[in-house]
DNA sequence: AAGAATATTTAGGCTAACCTAAATTTATTA
DNA sequence: TAATAAATTTAGGTTAGCCTAAATATTCTT
């Protein structure tokens, strides 16, 4: 198997692929907290065990072996959330940080059985999807609120930023996941809007817009 | 916080004290997989962190600050098994392995909550018992069914052998914890026991009597 | 297309947790 | 109690994962 290390390491390789197609060195050293240095010599072990493809100096991306991995960590580590919030009453601010310590927990028998006794969900907690248990999933197409017309209605589904004050501020403005929005008023000045949610109106910023998503 | 490997060696620590009042460089090296010389590295490491008592070739003992911590790792250890078996329908014999990565995460909250789940559980799937949060716990004294005389009655309470082979041949006897049992007969020559359990007869070997407890 | 800026890799070192082999200390026993 | 056996520690080394500083490659700018 795979030390905790690596499986850091792929997890982030996947997660930053998504965006552009591949993952810097840079990127990856600043995703992990690490240096430039230390990431360079981790890539090349995972090069030699074929987890990802490596050539110098032109950024990386996962192999097919590389990507089962990773997915199987997100698989857990969104499982795990959507058991903290669900069974142990965890906020959905407080769940990553566990989360990403009992994503390395190796039984995947464990992990099925989790699954089974939760109904096999499929979202987590802040609206991403979870893999199932061949790790395969649907990447569903979210945008952001502001993309939104006068008008627009939608369901909350998702952030784009997973911070814990985000989600803090997204609670106590109660703009959570499922909730029906309509967009009711555009600031032309600073982008800002105006939804309705429910029986209220709320005023939420454009860096705001930005980062909640919704499905149509 | 400490490293795994420093709470392992805490947890064995505290293990092996428990018979014999101190632990020896060897016997650690025994029940942790390593060497002597490995095990002494460690000890002066934890002594310098005063976690335990060491005075060169004298084993040591736990210190108070290191007792604490003993105990937090048997909690979560023993707590996961419970989830484990009531909660994702393991077998007895199946959770050890799992448990010994699960005692590790960090977390108190989750492992106060997860024992508010399961309704504050008071012993694990073997027997024994489960301290609170507060470290406290009854160490209740067990005595194997050897020490019944003919005629004796007594309630299976625990296991002294952990290994999946005598869990596995005890469920398979439906020797299991809360059984009602009672001795009908006691073999002069090899001490090998037959009991009454429910409304079957069972022949256990000295052994499994030794190694198989009972509480009164 | 050359020079400057930026990104990446290499070189050399560190610590934790291991190991084997060689002392050294403690325990056993004749 | 001397000498042998057993337990423990010390010495010297290894690997994973990290670091800083220096070298080199790539990209951007004029
Ligand atoms: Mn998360
Ligand atoms: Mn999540
Ligand atoms: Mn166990
Ligand atoms: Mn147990």
């Amino acid at each position: 198997m795979n030390t905790f290390t690596e499986e850091n390491y792929l997890k982030a390789i996947y997660h930053l692929s998504l965006q552009a197609g591949s993952a810097s060195t840079n990127q990856i050293a600043t995703s992990l907290n690490t240096k430039a240095a230390s990431v360079t010599d981790m890539l090349k072990k995972l090069a030699e065990k074929a987890l990802i493809n490596y050539t110098k100096y032109q950024g990386v991306t996962l192999t097919a072996t590389g990507e089962k991995i990773a997915i199987s960590i997100i698989r857990k580590h969104r499982l795990w959330e959507y058991f903290l919030v669900e069974k142990l009453n965890f906020k959905w601010d407080q769940v990553h940080d566990v989360a990403e310590e009992l994503e390395h927990i190796a039984s995947k028998e464990l992990i099925d059985r989790l699954d089974t006794f939760m109904g096999h969900p499929k979202y987590d907690p802040h609206g991403d999807p979870i893999p199932d248990s061949n790790g395969l999933f649907k990447t569903h197409e979210l945008k952001p609120v502001s993309t939104l017309v006068v008008n627009g209605k939608a369901i909350i589904s998702g952030v784009r930023d997973h911070s814990t004050s985000f989600l803090q501020y997204l609670e106590r403005m109660q703009l959570t996941i499922g909730k029906k929005i309509k967009v009711t008023e555009i600031n032309d000045y600073d982008h800002s809007v105006i939804l309705q949610v429910e029986d209220k109106k709320i005023h939420i910023s454009r860096e705001v817009a930005n980062n909640l998503l919704i499905a149509l």
